[in-house]
DNA sequence: TAGGCCATCTGGTCCT
DNA sequence: AGGACCAGATGGCCTA
């Protein structure tokens, strides 16, 4: 935007009593105006920005040559900015700024004595000077604005590998195929919601209701990917089979209920490095990589179970509807508790074993919440800590194989958010 | 070639 | 003051 047309906008907005940008009073886009002015046709964004290289700066650099975290841009040991003395970028030294910054400072001075740089004797207005940009602090700014780029690129690096570890632990990893992370966030959501399913119901459900679970929501192809890698065909209507009718055997419910990992990658993938991922403590607590469970196995003694659920308030009961009042039909004893209630604090203890607990229930303590924070192991650890109730442990921890693997899921979409 | 996806830069805002 | 977080802008890569 122009000197003019700030201006221009400015006054307009002033005669109208309004803003021109939202939370940008019209004086202050003056003055801004003349800020920009003032800093001599140095903008900070756009293809003429020093801050940015000209041309190709993102993807090319880290795609084809991978920048080193924290290194220093190529471009900016030979981009000088605007109007800048290109000496100065020969002599970078610190000395050489604090000497700026005080001759700097001394000017500053001597003008606030001598009422204003013309000199007139009239005294300065404080909120009306301007700092002049000096090589020092431009270089200031610079070396701010490089360690910033920094942060947030780590920041997103890290958010993007929570997104890969909740890619592993979704089914359908495809290998040829990565799944976006928009599509991943909708398919974790729906595989949350699936299971949720299934232990609500204790009882085998449909192959094709499931993957139908799965596929809410998601785009064509990355649904038709889901039921190829699911070794279904994806049919949006139609008959619903029984999966018996339709798969018969158990093999089929293994590769519906079982995430990849934990098929192929058991103990090896990023939740076999211990921390808060929480596989790694299903794998080697199920026997060290074995696969997971067979799903009948949770199924029966669910269904032997007292109902423990409470369904999902049926206002918003489609996956399909985001943002909206969406949580997993399956609030068990307080294990779950997405987005109704909201992560709660301990109620003034830990679990047995030390570990801080959250979300669940803990056999002992009756109301401790565990399991969903850190996976698994967690409630686990709740479990085995309490040696008097043994035929409730078995079931319990028998029934945890399920739990844990939802808890999982769980986990690395609460990681992928907290991120 | 258009559109989707992504990485990065950037400035603003909020919090410690 | 400095860092985290956020959203907008930009441009590259890939695929239909």
């Amino acid at each position: 935007m122009s000197l003019q047309e700030m201006v221009f906008l400015s006054v307009s907005a002033a005669l109208d009593g309004s803003s021109v940008t939202p939370g940008l009073k019209a004086s202050d886009m003056l003055t801004s105006a003349l800020a920009e002015r003032t800093l001599e046709s140095t903008p900070t964004r756009g293809p003429d920005s020093p801050f940015r290289p000209s041309g190709a700066h993102c993807k090319v650099s880290t795609k084809s040559q991978p920048r080193e975290p924290g290194g220093r841009p190529e471009w900016l040991g030979h981009t000088p900015g605007p109007g800048r003395d290109r000496q100065h970028d020969r002599v970078p030294d610190g000395a050489r700024e604090a000497e700026e910054e005080e001759e700097e400072e001394q000017e500053e001075e001597q003008e606030e004595e001598d009422g204003g740089p013309e000199g007139d004797g009239l005294p300065r207005r404080r909120g009306l000077r301007r700092r002049r940009v000096t090589q020092a602090r431009w270089d200031r700014v610079r070396l701010r604005r490089i360690e910033a780029n920094t942060r947030e690129r780590n920041r997103m690096h890290g958010l993007n590998h929570a997104l890969d570890a909740l890619r592993r632990a979704v089914p359908c990893p495809s290998r040829t195929q990565k799944l976006s992370k928009i599509e991943t966030l909708r398919l974790a959501r729906n595989y949350i919601w699936a299971l949720s399913e299934v232990l609500s119901a204790g009882k085998r459900p449909d192959l094709l209701a499931f993957v139908q679970t799965l596929c809410r929501g998601l785009s064509q192809p990355t649904a038709s990917l889901v039921a190829g890698c699911l070794q279904l065909s994806a049919r949006p209507s139609g008959p619903e089979p029984r999966v018996e009718a339709a798969f018969p055997g158990r093999a089929t419910f293994d590769t519906v209920y079982t995430p990849y990992r934990f098929r192929h990658d058991a103990g090896t993938g990023p939740c076999a490095s211990g921390g808060h991922e929480g596989g790694s403590s299903v794998s080697s607590a199920e026997g060290g990589g074995r696969p997971f469970p067979a799903y009948s196995a949770f199924c029966g003694l669910a269904a032997t179970y007292q109902p423990f659920y409470e369904r999902a308030s049926p206002e918003c009961s489609s996956p399909t509807c985001d943002g909206g009042a969406l949580s997993p039909p399956l609030h068990y004893h307080g294990i779950f508790s997405l987005k109704h209630e909201g992560p709660s604090e301990p109620e003034g203890h830990s679990d047995p074993d030390g570990t801080r607990c959250r979300f669940g229930t803990c056999r002992r303590f009756g109301t401790c919440r565990c399991a969903a924070a850190s996976g698994g192991a967690a409630l686990r650890r709740c479990a085995a800590a309490d040696a008097h109730v043994p035929y409730d442990v078995q079931l319990r921890e028998q029934f945890l194989t399920a739990q844990d693997q939802l808890n999982i899921v769980q986990d690395q979409f609460y990681t992928a958010f907290q991120q």
